[in-house]
DNA sequence: TTTAGCATTGTCAAGTAGAGAGTGCTAAAA
DNA sequence: TTTTAGCACTCTCTACTTGACAATGCTAAA
């Protein structure tokens, strides 16, 4: 258990830690010599919340530091006058389209906060197929479109091998939609599956392909994840070393990783430094966010001195004004 | 005018050059003493084609020195094995859809020359509207659709003050369709002003308001620009100064510097440093590309020092395969 | 026109010195 | 027992120096 200096010096080393932090500098605030910050220090190190860099340099807090601090001493940040405004300006603004929210809330975060943030959008959550088509576009391919009652709008190419019957394509579509229209995205694989293919079957070998065609299609669109990204290049502005922002940069590009940043718990979740396999010195802040119509994950991705505190209450504010 | 051999020695630096080149590692190569080549290149320095970066140090070719290879000295570049097997994998497997094929060539040739490449396409271009669709999204908003003929399709969540009448908005929509199917996407903000609009001027104000908010969607599509980018990490293997990496960066995320790339000129065109606006050390290839379906520009970008002769022949290969 | 020779000029890497910041330890004071 | 003052010590950072090296320009001879 530390005591409340012990606290009130982690915290301070913490929140003003640009460079390593002298005992100097702390003991005029807490009205005490040098000395004894030295030794409680000292036994800050011991304890593993604190590091040199080197031997008589002064301290900076450790993963671990960082860890205590978001567990036990951090407060909620108060949003700056000009933050809330500029929120309020998005949220309140007549019913903007959720999409448009998410990605104007997260450039402004990504300027607020000098982080870069990524959100991933699962539409499957409660939207409901409201019309299948498919329009001609050459003699071998047509353009197939999926609707969901939330205003999400999928479509692909689709390329067959022979050419195709303006007609037969019609009825395929006209089926798969009297099947499948109302029916909520995560089951449209199984309804496709288990409902309509059992019919198709009995019809001839063309529209089986043209019905498999459509089978992967719907089932991607079910699987679809729409990633935004802003701020990307904020990574400049808290590294310096062009290997480490490189390396950074590059997992933003990588797909796997990216989809592994979907967030399982619930409410602010805050991974520091290698907590969260991303980079040692990168930490991230992230929650969940659900409304009806999409469920997803928006990550504060920045480096591992952040200011938790700010960065966790803006968060907070965004899910909390999305979900309604 | 210059001589053979000053050619030659221009030619031999500008491709050679990673560091500053000095005399006496020519001179071998050309048969003549280090001194003769010392004239010749304080002639080529005198002329404004070669730099030094300080009195004593090797040379290094200036923006005109460059201008000049690419105009005079480069000759086409045969593409290695590798690239080309690469290339043909994309362009002779069956019929692609064309975003497909623009974006895998971007990533191969961002992998093959270390630049970033930036494609700008503008589907106007030849492309009829195939249909218009409205779905009703929630009381007060639709999902607006536009399919063309060649499988673009294009979607936006149109939000209106009041609720809207799903009749309503089903005879406003078959009579835009009614009007635009099989027009040219350039000429839809037209056709709908002079001859759609009338017909709906003496109609309710309620339907005219629903006009207004598909004409504005519609003439977005028309204007619309698709952009694909890759490699855009590549920067970072070019320059080491994060300032510069990041100023560069920045520009890559900027819409209107973006939309500026277009190309007017035909075939492959140049720019050599400050003659791109872009950075004085970064030049641009770029060639316009034009298909049935889509015209469009494509941009390599990268370090003032690359391998002109071997970009250029790339994106000439790339072009003449897309334009089939 | 070309070459050899040489002084000159600048970069780069390694090493040195001094200032500064901060520490740990010890012994004295509260 | 806790806090403080004093001091030696350690390490970084910056500026400066030094020597090796690379390339140059110039001059005079081939």
């Amino acid at each position: 258990m530390l005591s409340e200096r012990q606290k009130a010096i982690l915290k301070m080393i913490i929140e003003d830690y640009t460079k390593p932090v002298g005992s100097k500098s702390i003991c005029d605030i807490l009205g005490c010599s040098s000395a004894t910050v030295r030794h409680e220090m000292n036994d800050l190190e011991e304890l593993g919340l604190l590091e040199k860099t080197h031997i008589s340099s002064g301290r900076i807090p450790s993963s671990k530091g960082y860890r205590y601090y978001v567990d036990h001493l951090m407060q909620p940040h108060d949003l700056s006058e000009e933050a809330l405004e500029k929120l309020e300006q998005i949220f309140k603004s007549n019913k903007p389209a959720l999409t448009d929210s998410i990605s104007k809330s997260l450039e402004l975060i990504s300027e607020l906060t000098n982080c870069t943030i990524i959100s991933l959008g699962n539409t499957s959550h409660e939207n409901f197929i409201a019309k299948v088509e498919a329009i001609p576009v050459s003699d071998t391919s047509v353009a197939a479109i999926v609707v969901t009652d939330k205003g999400h709008v999928e479509n692909r190419t689709v390329v067959f091998d022979e050419k195709i019957d303006i007609l037969e394509i019609k009825r395929t579509v006209d089926l798969i939609n009297k099947y499948i229209v109302g029916t909520p995205l995560e089951e449209v694989g199984d309804k496709l599956e288990f409902e309509v293919k059992p019919i198709i079957k009995e019809s001839i070998d063309y529209q089986k392909k043209m019905f498999d065609a459509f089978y992967e299609f719907m089932s991607d669109v079910s699987e679809n994840q729409s990633v935004h990204m802003a701020g990307r290049n904020n990574i400049l502005k808290s590294f310096d070393d062009v290997d480490k922002i490189k390396r950074i940069l590059d997992k933003f590009e990588d797909r796997e990783f990216i989809k592994n940043i979907k967030e399982k718990e619930n409410g602010i979740n805050i991974y520091i430094g290698g907590e969260s396999e991303f980079d040692p010195d990168v930490s991230i802040v992230k929650s969940k966010y659900r409304t009806n119509g999409e469920e997803g994950t928006i990550a504060i991705i920045g480096p591992k001195r952040m200011q938790y505190d700010r960065v966790a209450s803006l968060l907070k504010y965004i899910v909390d004004n999305l979900e309604e």
